[in-house]
DNA sequence: CTGAAAGCGCTAACAG
DNA sequence: CTGTTAGCGCTTTCAG
């Protein structure tokens, strides 16, 4: 028989309200009531039910504050979409969702966003947006009040959210490396390209690419910083294949993919090198099919927005904190074939 | 607002009872009430209240069947730590799980464990066991009886089952043929080997690798039928090996892995041979470190599990009928580094 | 065929 | 500091 908050009571010599009290953490129950309390539910391993429990906030859902990039950026759109998985598995248990988009070039505007979902009374925070010292400085304003925020697709370190669920940037560079070790089996040399080496998330990739390569006859023929920008990618990945005619293979381990391609085309290596990036948008795509691409590595993003919405659900709702400070999702290995 | 059975009630000017007999499609109430209460819920767009719902059921939980091989079968470990994926989230909605465990080489195990479900009054069964005329028939009586059946890892086919939750085979040929292409890049010859063409699932993974290499240099030297057999697969594979000196590549669709691997070992090949084969297994791992197989497509049998489960409880708590007959689970490519 | 009422387990507001 | 009570929305039994 499952074990109710009335047997408790009962058990306790005591109401069920105070049960309530003690099992919530609110105040004004007596020390050793408490504890009595404790006691009994421990020993009776009793679990809250929670249909209970989510009928009973319905009169007063839980807020879940949602703060994203503007709906037009495509890459969120996948997120949004595990968000609204999780949302409909958790349809009439007990939560309303407030979605914020905020301009994700001005750190303003995610501040003024967690300040609004602050100020509206929200239970839980969910955050998909840069991070920056005024950013950490609201989220630990939530946190000091008691409302939980979570970080989604990239982190804010260093502030007192509950927990960051996103990519294992490392991980993903190791697997490309594994991917090109199978493609080049002999001795050979490629390119790495990244965005900017001065920042941590930059660097984990590239740095778990060479430890990936490790023991391989691969080798590092320079590692090209491109700024994310189309013109820098393209200019130094061409200058680099053009003066030097034993690239083997490529990393795309961030920056602007189309300068790349562009660049391999022009150089007329289309095909001709191995070729890894990360993620799947539509220069991928076309670069895949047109050969030129062999692997893309992906991380999940409908998991990420599905996760970061349950963990927020049970933490809020059941109480049950996340087992981890960091929630890596899913790295997979993709080509067209397989999406 | 959220709009409630009550209101629904008054509008029609009728009890919360009968409107419940309406939306649950209990007999006993005149046709045009009945048409009339359908009306206003359609204006209403009436969403029923789950927590409600499920706390109800608490009285009387909703009571799902599982019916899986015995528990030392390790393939199924994840099918069903996916199922307590979901019976965890599921945890105080109304719902209790019964486990079943039969002889999965007895058809009549897996029947009698349908029967013995039935007689108990479950309410919906998960069945993941072989198929058959004799479950087939079972199938469809509970079917019949209103106890929805969803087949899972392996489909029950032509029975009255509700849904199937697996593999796409033939996209995992697909993939494989995929892989084979990145690693071949020049005129080369492969081996295929299956269990057994005769059956349907086993010619799917081989068709799928057809098509993937079509119109690429690869050519198909053999297929190998090797009746899931160590001794039948290993000889038969050794001796093509030994025969012909210039096979480039292996698709493992089906069949003992074991018996392969050591083939290619003893024939000295291990290694200089690019190799594709299905799951994960420590034969495979094993296989994987030592370099002789390159990539394995997975099924995510995690999913599996998850999928099938919230599948029955939608429809049993929420009336939600599946949306397709076929629910397939990621396929993914795995390489060790990707784990 | 239909209505009324009790109850699922928990929360919250109000007394005391 | 603690008990009581009235719901949350739906199901189910018992009358009628």
């Amino acid at each position: 028989m499952t074990v109710t908050i009335r047997q408790i009571a009962e058990k306790a010599g005591v109401s069920r309200g105070t049960v309530d009290r003690v099992l919530n953490g609110r105040s004004g129950v007596k020390p050793e009531v408490r504890e009595r309390i404790m006691e009994i539910v421990d020993e009776l391993q009793y679990v809250p039910n929670l249909a209970a429990k989510a009928l009973a906030f319905n009169k007063k859902p839980v807020r879940i504050g949602i703060v994203l990039p503007p709906r037009d950026i495509t890459f969120f759109e996948q997120i949004t979409s595990g968000i609204q998985a999780a949302a409909d598995e958790l349809q009439g248990l007990g939560i309303q969702l407030d979605y914020l988009y905020a301009d994700n070039r001005r750190v303003e505007a995610g501040a003024a966003a967690i300040r609004q979902l602050i100020d509206e009374g929200a239970s839980g925070i969910l955050y998909a947006m840069m991070d920056d010292d005024l950013i950490r400085a609201h989220i630990d304003e939530a946190a000091e009040l008691g409302i939980p925020v979570v970080t989604m697709n990239s982190d804010v370190e260093q502030s007192k959210r509950i927990c960051f669920v996103g990519q294992d940037l490392k991980k993903s560079g190791v697997i490309a490396a594994g991917l090109m070790r199978r493609m080049l089996r002999g001795p050979s040399r490629v390119l790495v390209i990244t965005s900017n080496l001065q920042f941590h998330a930059h660097r984990a990739r590239v740095s778990g690419f060479r430890e990936g390569i490790a023991g391989s006859r691969i080798h590092i023929e320079a590692v090209i910083e491109s700024f994310d920008r189309y013109e820098d990618t393209y200019n130094k990945v061409l200058m680099q294949l053009k003066s030097d005619s034993n690239v083997d293979g490529i990393y795309m381990a961030t920056g602007h993919i189309g300068g790349c391609l562009d660049a391999v085309r022009n150089a007329g290596l289309a095909g001709k090198l191995r070729f890894v990036c990360n993620d799947i948008i539509p220069e991928v795509e076309e670069g895949m099919k047109q050969g030129i691409i062999d692997f893309t590595i992906m991380q999940n993003p409908m998991q990420q927005g599905y996760r970061s919405l349950r963990i927020l659900y049970d933490l809020l709702l059941t109480g049950k904190r996340p087992d981890a400070e960091y929630y890596y999702t899913e790295t997979s290995i993709v080509i067209p074939e397989s999406l």
